[in-house]
DNA sequence: CCTTTATATTCCTGTCAAGGAATACACCCA
DNA sequence: TGGGTGTATTCCTTGACAGGAATATAAAGG
């Protein structure tokens, strides 16, 4: 599963909803539904965006998908930030002077038209 | 800035190469145009949606806009995994039974056409 | 078997983001 | 002030994705 698919997946603030929701615990399709407000179609694609992304599995029970999260490529995720993390905690100074003499711009010099 | 916004930022597998390259030194957009071989106006959009998500910096050297990272955000994301961390840190035994229990199909059961 | 229930898929449409080319803008220097 | 350099913005086209409606599929139960 490429960190693309992954990083796509999670993009979609309805999709991180439904991995938010799985936290609690595994549910099926109707639940989600109405926990999420979307049409029962437009959840079903989104939950199989992610399940190609690998974060959630499904079992069925009769007629019913249940759905639970599978956080194990969330740990790529956190992987990714490790550097970055490295640098708010080694020393936020450090990085704010950085910044300092960085900016003499405010944050986003563009005409905000 | 909206959370929505950051990962809409992140998303974009260039952006996160711009990133990825700003993590080991500020650098004015020439350097990044080269290191990431998009053209000068796609480079510049891109730190565009860098700057307003606040990922990046800009400091006005001369001509050159020099841009730096500003890692804060990211720990928003930090924030937003601590969660799932919790979940595959504390026991990866625990969510595999459950898994486990719940899986009966493969990953992805759908039709891979 | 036929119906009901639960979910997935298809079709269609509108929106939005990305990329290139051309152009505008800002700053330095002579 | 005019030219050169570095960067931002606009315009346009194209492709991807979201959402709804309708439909297909699968399983359970009578």
């Amino acid at each position: 599963m490429s960190a693309d698919t992954l990083w796509a997946a999670l993009a979609d603030p309805h999709r991180r909803a439904m991995v938010g929701l799985l936290l609690t615990r595994p549910m099926p399709v109707g639940e989600i539904v109405d926990a999420c407000g979307l049409s029962q179609p437009s959840t079903s694609k989104h939950l199989k965006v992610l399940r190609e992304a690998g974060l959630v599995r499904v079992r069925q029970d009769a007629q019913r998908r249940v759905y639970a999260l599978d956080p194990a490529p969330i740990a790529e995720l956190d992987a990714w930030l490790a550097p970055y993390r490295r640098l708010w905690n080694r020393g936020l100074d450090t990085l704010g002077r950085r910044l300092d003499e960085t900016a003499d711009d405010p944050r986003d010099p563009s005409p905000k038209d």
